[in-house]
RNA sequence: GCACCCAUAGCUCAGCUGGAUAGAGUGUCGCCCUCCGAAGGCGAAGGUCGUAGGUUCGAAUCCUACUGGGUGCGCCA
C-alpha cells in the first residue's frame, strides 16, 4: 500500500471525469502530475501540481483547473478538504480515518509494509568491495561493503532480483608481490633472518600464511627458484586473503552471493571472446595516444598500442588493452568480466568503487554500453573517503605507524550495527567522519542511538502493556479500533509512516540507501516528540489506565513505528533493539 | 591542461531526481524537573543555497561560464 499512489489514482481519475464531462480538453499527458508531501504541513496533508501542469496544453487559467478537480475530489470520502493556494496548488487535507488506515496497513503487512514491486523483472547485479585479495579489508573498504549491501538489500526490497558480487583481483602482478611476501614469510617460519624489501608486503597478518607453509611443504621450497613455488604460493596465499576477507565481511554482516575469480578469465579465452566482441564492433585498432596535457610525464613517447574506442561510447579518449610486452591491461579483464555480467542476463549493473577509481567510470561504462549495445545500464557509485576521529581528534592511517585501521579493528570496537549505520549517514558521495567515542554515546546527536532507542521503546511499552495483562499481539493490535488516533501528534507519525513506501521507491531509483537512515532518523524523532507529549498531555501515553481499548488503539500506533523501523534497519543490515543498556 | 565529484544557517549535514515562506542536529539566547515517562522538553534568533548569466508559470535542484576544495589522468591493478 502507497498512499501516495492512491491519492494520485484518485486524481487522475477525477481529471478523467472532468475530461469526459467536457471541463478538460481530451488527449491531455498525465505524466508529469504529482501527489506530494508539502514542505510546510500547514499547506496540508498533501498537494498536486496537476492545475499547473495542465493549464498550458489545456489552455486554461491554473486556478480554474484547480477548483474544478477540488469539486471532483470532495466528494471522496478520503478527503476532508482541497484547498486551492499559490499560483495553482491543490492541497488536500485527509480524513483522520486515512491516517489511521495507514496504521492498520502497516500492522497487516508487517514488515513487508513498504515493499514495492517497482522492480518486478528486473534482474541487477551490485558489485561491490572487490579489494585486492593482498590483505585485510580497512575502513575505506567497510564503507564500500556497507553501501553496496545496504543498497543490494534495498533493490530487494523494491522487487529486484539481487545479486551481491566480488571480483577477486586475483589475475595481476600484485598478487605476484603477495606470493613473494608469503614465500619469505615461509622461509621466516623455518627460521631463517628474512628483510622486506620495498615491493613487498610486510604485514604481519602473512606470518600464519607463511607458517601454515612451512607445515604443508617443509624445506621444499627453500633455495628454490620462482618457477618452482611461484604460482602454488600465490594460488595457496590468494585462497588464505580470501578466507580472512570473508571473515572480515562475515563480521561485518556481508554475505556475497558470488565470488569472481580474475584469474577465472586468463588462459580460458575468455577476455580473448571480450575483445573479439568488441572488435566485430569495429571499436578495437592499432594507434598512438596522445600525451596528457599540462602534466607530461618525463619518459612520454608516441607509443603504437591496440586500443578500445571507447570515445565512441562517452569517454574522452581511447583506452589501451594491451601492454607494449603483449599482455592484457587491467583494463581487458575488467571489459571481460563485464562482458560476462552481461551475458549472465542481468538487466542493470551496479558497480560500487572508492572515489579514487573515480578516473575509471567513463571507461566502464563505455565499454558496458559497447558490449550490451547499449541495452544494460550500468550505474558507478563511488563512496568517499572516511575519517577517522577519536574523542574529536583526527587520526590519520598509517601502515607503518602501526595506526592502519582494518575492518576488524572498527567492527570489534564500536559493533557490526553500529558501524553499518553510521556508515550510512552520509550520501556515498560526500566525505564521513567517524568519530570511534561518539558512534557510541547515548544522545540525540547520535543518529544509531536515536533509532535504536525509539525501538526499543517501544518493545518496552509493549512489555509493559502485557504485563498489565494488555492484550497486545501483533494480531490483537491489527484488529484494534483506532478511530481514537486523532491527536496531532499522533497523527503527525502516522503521516511519517505513510511515506516510507514512497521513500523506499525514491531511495531505490537513485541508489541511495542513505535515505533510508534519514528516513529512520526523522521518524524516530516524531516518535520520540509523541512519547513526550506523554509528560504533559497523560491522555496520549501508551498505556491508558484501566482503559484497554484506548491502550490498545495507542500501542498499534507506537507497534507499527517499530514494524517500519524494524523493515528500514534491516534495510541496512543493523539488528533492531530490544532495550538499551 | 582535461575529466569526474563537492560547495546550503557559526559548525556538521538533509533536501523526496523542477514546486509554495529552503529543513534537522549542534552551537547561541530565553523558559521548563520537590511528583506522575527528563540518557531531556518547549520557544526564539540565525540563509543573496560559492559567483554571474540562461531555460519557465516556478530553480538549491536543469544548462553555460567562472571561483574555491577533493580525486584521477599511456605500457600499476
Amino acid at each position: 500500500m502507497n498512499l501516495f499512489a492512491d491519492i494520485r489514482s484518485l486524481v487522475l481519475d477525477s481529471l478523467a471525469t472532468l475530461v469526459s464531462e467536457g471541463t478538460l480538453p481530451d488527449g491531455l499527458s498525465l505524466d508529469a502530475v504529482t501527489v506530494e508531501p508539502p514542505r510546510d504541513p500547514a499547506h496540508g496533508d498533501m498537494a498536486t501540481n496537476a492545475a499547473m501542469v495542465l493549464a498550458k496544453p489545456a489552455k486554461m487559467k491554473p486556478r480554474d483547473i484547480a477548483e474544478a478537480l477540488a469539486a471532483k475530489l470532495a466528494d471522496d470520502t478520503r478527503i476532508a478538504s482541497a484547498e486551492v493556494a499559490g499560483p495553482g496548488f491543490l492541497n488536500l487535507r485527509l480524513a483522520p480515518s486515512v491516517w489511521q488506515g495507514v496504521v492498520g496497513a502497516v500492522l497487516q503487512a508487517g514488515t513487508a509494509y513498504g515493499r514495492s514491486d517497482m522492480g518486478r523483472g528486473s534482474r541487477v547485479n551490485v558489485e561491490y568491495v572487490s579489494a585486492n585479495p593482498t590483505g585485510p579489508l580497512h575502513v575505506g573498504h567497510t564503507r564500500g561493503a556497507v553501501f553496496g549491501d545496504a543498497l543490494a538489500s534495498l533493490l530487494d526490497y523494491a522487487g529486484h532480483d539481487v545479486t551481491r558480487e566480488y571480483y577477486i583481483n586475483d589475475g595481476g602482478a600484485q598478487v605476484d608481490v603477495l606470493a613473494r611476501s608469503v614465500y619469505l614469510r615461509y622461509l621466516e617460519a623455518l627460521g631463517q633472518e628474512v628483510a622486506f624489501e620495498d615491493g613487498t608486503y610486510p604485514g604481519d597478518y602473512l606470518i600464519p600464511v607463511g607458517e601454515a607453509l612451512a607445515e604443508a611443504k617443509g624445506d621444499a621450497w627453500v633455495g628454490q627458484p620462482e618457477e618452482v613455488w611461484l604460482e602454488e604460493a600465490r594460488s595457496f596465499a590468494t585462497d588464505a586473503m580470501m578466507e580472512l576477507i570473508r571473515t572480515d565481511l562475515a563480521a561485518l554482516g556481508v554475505k556475497m552471493d558470488v565470488f569472481f575469480s580474475e584469474k577465472s578469465l586468463y588462459g580460458t579465452g575468455r577476455i580473448e571472446a571480450a575483445i573479439e566482441d568488441l572488435r566485430a564492433k569495429g571499436l578495437i585498432y592499432r594507434g598512438v595516444l596522445e600525451p596528457p596535457k599540462g602534466k607530461t610525464p618525463e619518459d612520454w613517447e608516441p607509443r603504437e598500442q591496440t586500443l578500445f574506442r571507447s570515445t565512441a561510447h562517452g569517454d574522452d579518449v581511447d583506452r589501451p588493452i594491451m601492454k607494449s610486452d603483449g599482455g592484457w591491461t587491467y583494463f581487458a579483464p575488467d571489459i571481460a568480466y563485464h562482458y560476462d555480467k552481461v551475458s549472465r542476463g542481468f538487466d542493470a549493473l551496479i558497480d560500487v568503487f572508492g572515489a579514487d577509481h573515480g578516473g575509471y567510470v567513463k571507461r566502464m561504462k563505455a565499454a558496458v554500453s559497447a558490449l550490451s549495445e547499449g541495452r544494460v545500464p550500468l550505474d558507478i557509485k563511488l563512496t568517499q573517503l572516511v575519517r577517522l576521529f577519536k574523542n574529536g581528534e583526527p587520526f590519520k592511517m598509517s601502515k607503518r605507524a602501526g595506526t592502519f585501521v582494518t575492518l576488524r579493528d572498527v567492527v570489534d570496537q564500536v559493533g557490526p550495527d553500529v558501524t553499518r549505520f553510521v556508515m550510512l549517514t552520509r550520501k556515498n558521495d560526500a566525505p564521513l567522519d567517524f568519530d570511534f567515542d561518539k558512534v557510541l554515546e547515548q544522545s540525540r546527536e547520535n543518529p544509531v542511538f536515536y533509532v535504536q532507542y525509539a525501538h526499543a521503546r517501544v518493545m518496552s511499552v509493549l512489555r509493559r502493556a502485557a504485563e498489565a495483562g494488555i492484550a497486545c499481539d501483533d494480531a490483537t493490535l491489527a484488529e484494534a479500533d483506532l478511530g481514537g488516533l486523532d491527536h496531532e501528534a499522533e497523527l503527525a507519525v502516522a503521516r511519517k509512516l505513510a511515506e516510507w513506501p514512497r521513500l523506499v521507491e525514491t531511495a531505490a531509483r537513485t541508489n541511495e540507501p542513505h535515505r533510508v537512515a534519514f528516513y529512520l532518523y526523522e521518524l524516530a524523532g516524531d516518535f520520540h516528540a509523541l512519547w513526550n507529549r506523554g509528560n504533559d498531555v497523560h491522555g496520549l501515553r501508551f498505556i491508558q489506565e484501566g482503559d484497554a481499548a484506548a491502550s490498545q488503539s495507542k500501542m498499534a500506533l507506537a507497534r507499527a513505528v517499530s514494524v517500519v523501523i524494524s523493515a528500514g534497519l534491516g534495510i541496512l543490515g543493523v539488528t533492531p533493539a530490544q532495550e538499551m543498556r
